[in-house]
DNA sequence: TTTCGTGCAAAGCCTTTGCATCCAT
DNA sequence: ATGGATGCAAAGGCTTTGCACGAAA
């Protein structure tokens, strides 16, 4: 993530969880916020593996278990905070949904990269699609599979040195 | 799946399959062409564990253990006879690749089926975009979320009945 | 107090793998 | 004989859950 940029919303991400979890009843506890602050520090995708790791890593002010951080991603993907893109390594990954436009993205066979990119196209194919079948769309994922750019390249330098 | 006609192929999958492995130094034994026969004896979608519990209920000339079926999924993906087309239950859901035009879905969000749709503008537009990306692309995979038609219906008997 | 939330550790699940045995070439 | 293939059971890896304790309303 970090190629589009960000659609501007009236509040945080955390005020908006914040809604989201009182109409359950629920309260957006400290390591909530802690959690997704953290999320929203960067726009990177991420899995639950890597944001445990930056959790931990930063001198937190306050220790997140990582059964929070499993039921709070829950929580957050279904208050369209953030959603599920992609699986890789056998995880789930995330990016930003509030506060990020509409997108899909290139997955590059070789060295994994997700690249994001915009069509408008797309979304209204889909939408007379779903219409003539008779399917009402709420949403999309597009994945497009082949060779990146860099990785297409005769290339001295692959993409894969610089993880 | 069922929805598109097939395609005309020249060879079995299994002989298909065959040729795959031969190119690997590997052989079509009796368990594998079992299992890529319960495979297109079908044109469901499915996962390994229902596979699984097709081999076993058939009075199997053959019993075939579950880390061979899953071994083999890997190579029938590998050799493009079949395809991975989501996750569902946790567990991988495959289609048939070999023998079956490209096509997308829709993914009813009530009662879970998969809907197959040929485009071929969302091919184009993926290609396009690939080209002014600089991506090499390969394939795609487009999946569109929303409620079917069925399950839209005010509804006296809903798709989830037939289940 | 009463309900919600957290942390810990154990359990779950799907999938993969080590290993001895078998089979085809 | 020799290398690939199978079955079985155990191991793996990610995610979920039971439960007791802690915190907020």
């Amino acid at each position: 993530m970090g190629d589009l940029p960000p659609v501007d919303v009236a509040v945080s991400p955390g005020e908006k969880f914040r809604e989201f979890l009182s109409t359950r009843g629920m309260r957006l506890t400290a390591e909530r916020e802690t959690i997704v602050n953290e999320i929203f520090s960067s726009h990177e995708h991420f899995d639950p593996e890597q944001l445990i790791l930056r959790l931990t890593q930063q001198q937190n002010p306050r220790r997140v278990s990582r059964a929070s951080v499993y039921r709070t991603l829950t929580l957050l993907e279904e208050s369209g905070i953030i959603r599920r893109v992609a699986r890789a390594n056998d995880r789930e990954v995330y990016e930003h949904d509030y506060g990020y436009p509409q997108h899909d993205h290139f997955i590059c066979s070789e060295c994994n990269a997700l690249i994001e990119f915009q069509n408008s196209a797309i979304s209204h194919i889909v939408d007379e699609l779903g219409t003539s079948h008779g399917f009402r769309v709420s949403g999309h994922r597009l994945e497009v599979y082949g060779v990146c750019a860099d990785c297409s390249r005769p290339r001295r330098h692959s993409r894969l040195d610089m993880v």
